[in-house]
DNA sequence: GCATTTCTTTACCTTTCGGTATAAAAGCGG
DNA sequence: CCGCTTTTATACCGAAAGGTAAAGAAATGC
């Protein structure tokens, strides 16, 4: 009832998607938003309330979408396999030419004014909680007897997700993909086995 | 001759890098500025240029002081400890409780609108440049016999920079200074020699 | 056909942004 | 004490920020 929408919704939200991915929370401003979305303001925050939420629905659609590859790698049947999985993964992701180039979840909300705070430890819980999942994963691969004795699950994750981080930056400084192809090949050349 | 200054420049100024390195290039307005800087706004412009100069003598300044491990670590002898002084210095910045959490050269500006474009691209090359003063000093091992035969110096020095991109990422994250020590650990023992 | 509901459009709101004009104040050389 | 110079403080600027009020347009139910 009542007059339908206009635009679609699900467009309208990977382009703001985008726009985040590519300037942050802090540099995007409603008109990028609207301009790039195709729609008008008042259009905007009845939709999604508001530039807060919209960045939290672009957000999950982030890691519903590209950043799926997380999820997915953790389901590799070895432990060196979920690792290179989820660095090849993410270099894929990182220099997709289709895509803004660097991590959403890293370059979103690094640092920023207080206005841009909540999202700025939003980002922050979850790639501490990205690091807890490759934990998780690797304790199971301990306990399969897929990691060495002395390896400990913890610092291993602790490093993947550094490497993953320092990718990231690496990507918004104009890294190619092949030039996280060769960070791989070295990471992966020194994993316990 | 003429009216005397009447604050330090140099505090002014040690303030302002505070600021820049706490909320990043974008999120600093003039007003965080000035408060922090005990100074009114045309006292600012007139020492300073403007904001986008500010921040530029703000990221010499953090160079020469906090980020000076750097180049230090180069003067090591031996690649290892080259790269062992590289890691350790940078957990000790990113971590040091005096300083704000994680690093400016990451966080200054990873991502913004086009306003702060011109900084966004000076402190990625500020990184590439980091990079390739690694790289330059491990091909100078390699030719000392200090790197074994097959190790690719480009491609060491891309992953130790990547490490370290990552562990700021980390600490902007919350990790503490024995988190990031496990990081080195795991990186450490791993280094081929 | 008409009332109701929801969306779209336009125009506007307040606040803050980076940056500056202006004039008073504080030092110097004479 | 008087110019001369430079820095201070206050007040202001136009533009852009995030967000909203109000009226017109397109669908549904009766």
């Amino acid at each position: 009832m009542g007059r339908p929408r206009a635009f679609d919704v699900d467009k309208a939200l990977e382009r703001a998607l985008r726009m985040f991915w590519r300037k942050g929370f802090e540099g995007t401003s409603l008109s990028d938003l609207t301009k790039a979305m195709g729609i008008n303001r008042p259009s905007l925050y009845a939709a999604f309330g508001n530039k807060e939420a919209l960045f939290r629905k672009a957000l999950d659609r982030y890691d519903d979408g590209p950043a799926s590859y997380l999820r997915e790698a953790l389901d590799e049947p070895s432990a060196r396999d979920v690792v290179e999985r989820l660095l090849r993964g993410a270099a894929g992701l990182l220099t997709d030419p289709r895509n803004p180039r660097g991590c959403l979840m890293v370059q979103g909300a690094l640092s920023c004014g207080k206005a841009g705070d909540p999202i700025r430890k939003e980002l922050a819980s979850r790639r501490v909680a990205g690091e807890a999942a490759i934990r998780r994963r690797l304790e199971r691969a301990k306990s399969d007897g897929d990691l060495p004795a002395d390896a400990d699950p913890a610092d291993l994750a602790r490093y993947v997700a550094t490497v993953i981080h320092g990718m990231a930056v690496q990507a918004a400084s104009g890294a190619s993909r092949d030039d996280l192809q060769r960070v791989i090949q070295t990471v992966l050349r020194a994993w316990p086995e």
